[in-house]
DNA sequence: CTCAGTGCAAACGATTTGCAGGGCC
DNA sequence: GGCCCTGCAAATCGTTTGCACTGAG
C-alpha cells in the first residue's frame, strides 16, 4: 500500500474521478461515474475509470462497496458507516445509525478468523419506488 | 410465488442440487455447485444449475446470498444468520451470533425507506489463510 | 398432447488486460 | 530516459438466454 501511494501520481483524471464521487452520496457505479467524468473529460475511457477506481480504493482514498447487485459501488465518503439498497431499482443510500462497536470482538470470539470488520447492508424500498408502487396499485 | 411452486415440478437435477447444497456449510458459488453436483450427474448443464439455484432461491427453498465478492454465493440454510468472508481466499463461513432484531426499527427510524431486513456481513482472515500467511513469514 | 424442464451453445454485461503512444519527474 | 498513465480494443469471466428436444402427467 505504501509502495503504491509512493508511485502514483495524481493525474486529472484521477484527481476529476475522486471529485465527482464526492460530490454525491449516491455509491454509483463505474459506468455511472464515467458518465459523470466525461462531461468534464469527453475522451476519458471506460477502462481508465475502472483501472483508477481500483487503484484509489486501494489506497484508501474511496471505498469500494461491498454490497450485494450485479454491479459494485463506490462511495468516495471512507468513515466507516451503513448502507441500505432498493430492491426494486438497486441504489443504494447511506443509513445513519451509530456504528456496533462490539460486534467484531463477538464475532472474534464465535471463530477462528481474525476480524477485519463487519458491514451492515438493509434491505428495503426506497421513497420513490414506494410511490410508483402505489401509483401502480392505485391504477 | 405462489403460481410458481403450484407449476414446479421437484425433478431429479433439483433434488440432487439441494442436497448437495444442503450437505455443506460452505455456501459456494454456482459453478462449485456445478462441480458437486455432477458426481452424481455427469450430464448437468452449467444453464441449468444456474436456472434451477435462481428458482429455487424465488420460491425460498435455499437463498442467494448478498455477499460482497465476484460471484453470487449460495446457502442451503434458510433461517437468518450472519456471514463471514475472507478477504484473502473468499471462502464464507457463518457466523454464530445472535440475531440483532432491533437494528430494522432503528433503521426504518431513519430513512424514509420500507425496511425489508438487513444482512450483517464480517470480513476477515481464515485460519487457513493465516496458517499460510504464517509460514510465508516464517521463510 | 401439452408444457415445464433440459443440454447445448451462443449471447450478454460488467470488468480486466495487452498494447502502442504520451507526458511527467 | 524511465516509468507511470492513458485511450482503445480485444479478451475474459460469470451469468443469462434461445432453441430444439425430452419426458412426465
Amino acid at each position: 500500500v505504501e509502495e503504491l501511494e509512493k508511485r502514483m501520481r495524481l493525474t486529472n483524471q484521477r484527481q476529476v474521478l475522486m471529485e465527482e464521487l464526492r460530490k454525491v452520496t449516491t455509491h454509483p457505479t463505474a459506468s455511472e461515474l464515467y458518465d459523470m467524468v466525461r462531461q468534464r473529460l469527453p475522451r476519458i475511457a471506460l477502462g481508465t475509470v475502472y483501472r483508477n477506481l481500483e487503484l484509489l480504493s486501494e489506497c484508501g482514498s474511496i471505498k469500494k462497496l461491498e454490497t450485494g447487485g450485479e454491479q459494485k459501488r463506490f462511495d468516495g465518503n471512507t468513515d466507516p458507516h451503513y448502507h441500505i439498497r432498493c430492491n426494486t431499482c438497486g441504489r443504494v443510500d447511506d443509513i445513519h445509525i451509530p456504528r456496533l462497536e462490539d460486534l467484531d470482538a463477538q464475532a472474534a470470539d464465535s471463530c477462528s478468523y481474525t476480524i477485519l470488520g463487519h458491514h451492515i447492508e438493509f434491505s428495503g424500498i426506497c421513497a420513490d419506488c414506494n410511490a410508483v408502487g402505489s401509483i401502480r396499485r392505485f391504477f
